[in-house]
DNA sequence: ATGACGGATCTAATCCGA
């Protein structure tokens, strides 16, 4: 008998701000695995308790002040962890673990928070967006290196197909968007022969976000989100995939994040 | 203008998100 594995993914925006609708995840949408990136804590003040209290006894963190912060949280053991600078810069972007079941042997499961890359798509007066470029250039050569079955997930910041965002045409010079990040994206893609898995289960023609601006004053009525969040796997991965959801409803809760969860079934 | 909100920190004004 496969073994199913849910694992999913969250840039929660400070996860001890977002105490209530964590626990309301855990409970009613209860993954096995949880990703969250922006958890803006450092590792010693990580609501642990919180997660153990609904059966996620294993942690691997990686935190830092103020900013960033990224964690896995799992019902199921967490072994081998590994951190990458990406960045090269010591910012707390990335960790990964190899899921410690009989089933998932050699499995790793990486999670990534690519920086934003502030808010003009300009090299010269906005030296984030080089360090953002980089980043995938970095996450490329990383990819080359893969030599086991692995999922990459979190928050990448960048919709990379004209359906990943409302307006195609208005978000062209729109860091996430631009052709020179949907091109490097590509790349990083190619490098690896990942899947896509949303893609997968929702067709590239139907638009898909799992992102949506806090500023908009009514964010499900007009709809302006964007795909930033996704859930790729190495070509040995790609048929235990069973099915990838939006937690769409999640944005909707008190006190939101302004991302969704997102989520995918495997059977190992 | 797509849209001006929301979190963390030197608890005030600033950085950051995208």
């Amino acid at each position: 008998m496969p073994q199913n594995i849910s694992i999913a993914s969250w840039n929660i925006n400070s996860v001890r701000a977002r105490l209530d609708i964590v626990e309301r995840f855990c409970k009613e949408i209860s993954p096995d695995i949880l990703c969250l990136q922006e958890t803006k804590v450092i590792d010693t003040l990580f609501p642990e308790g919180l997660f153990r209290q609904f059966g996620y006894r294993h942690m691997m963190i990686n935190g830092q002040p103020m900013h960033h912060g990224v964690a896995i949280v799992s019902k199921l053991p967490l072994i081998n962890r590994r951190v990458e600078d990406w960045q090269a810069n010591g910012e707390a972007r990335h960790i990964s673990a190899e899921i410690g079941t009989e089933a998932t042997k050699g499995v790793r499961l990486d999670n990534v928070y690519i920086p934003a890359g502030g808010e003009v798509p300009d090299l010269e007066n906005n030296p984030k967006f080089g360090q953002k470029l980089a980043f995938l250039g970095r996450m490329t050569e990383w990819s080359k290196t893969v030599d086991c079955p692995t999922i990459l997930t979190g928050d990448f910041n960048v919709a990379p197909l004209e359906h990943d965002v409302w307006s195609h045409k208005q978000l062209v010079n729109v860091v996430s968007h631009t052709k020179v990040e949907l091109d490097l994206l590509a790349e990083l893609k190619a490098a690896g022969d990942w899947t896509d898995i949303a893609r997968e289960f929702v067709d590239p023609s139907q638009k898909l976000y799992t992102w949506w601006s806090y500023r908009a004053q009514d964010w499900e009525a007009t709809d302006k989100g964007r795909r930033l969040d996704h859930m790729w796997v190495t070509p040995d991965l790609k048929d235990k995939a069973k099915s990838h959801v939006v937690h769409k409803t999640c944005r909707s809760w008190g006190k939101p994040s302004d991302h969704a969860p997102i989520m995918t079934e495997f059977a190992f």
